[in-house]
DNA sequence: TCGATAGTTCAATGAATCTTGAACATAGGG
DNA sequence: CCCTATGTTCAAGATTCATTGAACTATCGA
């Protein structure tokens, strides 16, 4: 549990993966949640997100964010911080990140998009 | 088989499902084949997508593509016609289908777009 | 009317996916 | 040093998905 988990390098994100991880309803609502903290600390833990599913099941969907190099894991103690890979996603796929994210955004009242924790109180390390 | 298929209106495409649909290489295919067609005609036969898949396969991805709200298909005689809505997808998630489109063709070399016939010679009704 | 063509539909199979709970590993605080 | 909190990993289940071939429908042309 030590070891940093692995992440694909920025030529190695491909498009389908990246497409279907963010098919997903509960993956969708990760993603957003990030860009939506990028404004304050771009990180967050795991248990940030515990309003959208359990632990394991949750630790099933940052695994496949990871893989698919949609999010970058730094372990800090008993922690894990997560946040986009914003830079490599956009050097990428120039827009595809924003144009999800906006068209999310547009559906947020559709979609399981963090109800209500708007903006998360950071105050670590 | 005479009834024209099932298609959503614009304010019933959802996100996820478009994404989903994007997600899979041969279906990604067809929508960027249709996408560049468009400076031609616009519409495509199912055939002209052999080259993806076989016949049956093929209609399979064509009825996720319909029930997600990607294209639409027009019946005529014992072709049907496809074609993108582009204006629904645009109105409901603004730069997604281009942004999508663009970073499709920037990895054109690792997806399975359209092999070969680059532009298709139109001649029809 | 007969035959060929274009697509769909159905059934079946194997693969991949999502979810859950239990067990485990690691770090920090008393 | 124990106890707790944080996450991961594993096994099991149910569900969905992609692919294939065969059967079918409907239209067009000779």
């Amino acid at each position: 549990m030590s070891r940093t988990p692995h992440h694909p390098t920025r030529e190695q994100i491909e498009l389908p993966m990246v497409l279907d991880c963010l098919s997903d309803p509960i993956r969708l609502a990760i993603v957003y949640q990030l860009a939506q903290q990028e404004r304050v600390s771009s990180e967050l833990r795991c248990s940030d997100f515990s309003a959208l599913s359990g632990k394991s099941n949750l630790a099933y969907h940052f695994a496949k964010l990871r893989e698919c190099g949609l999010m970058q894991t730094r372990v800090a103690g008993t922690n894990r911080f997560m946040r986009l890979r914003r830079e490599d996603l956009e050097a990428r796929f120039p827009g595809l990140l924003d144009a999800v994210l906006s068209s999310a955004a547009k559906d947020a009242e559709r979609l399981p998009l963090v109800s209500g924790c708007d903006l998360i109180e950071v105050d670590r390390k």
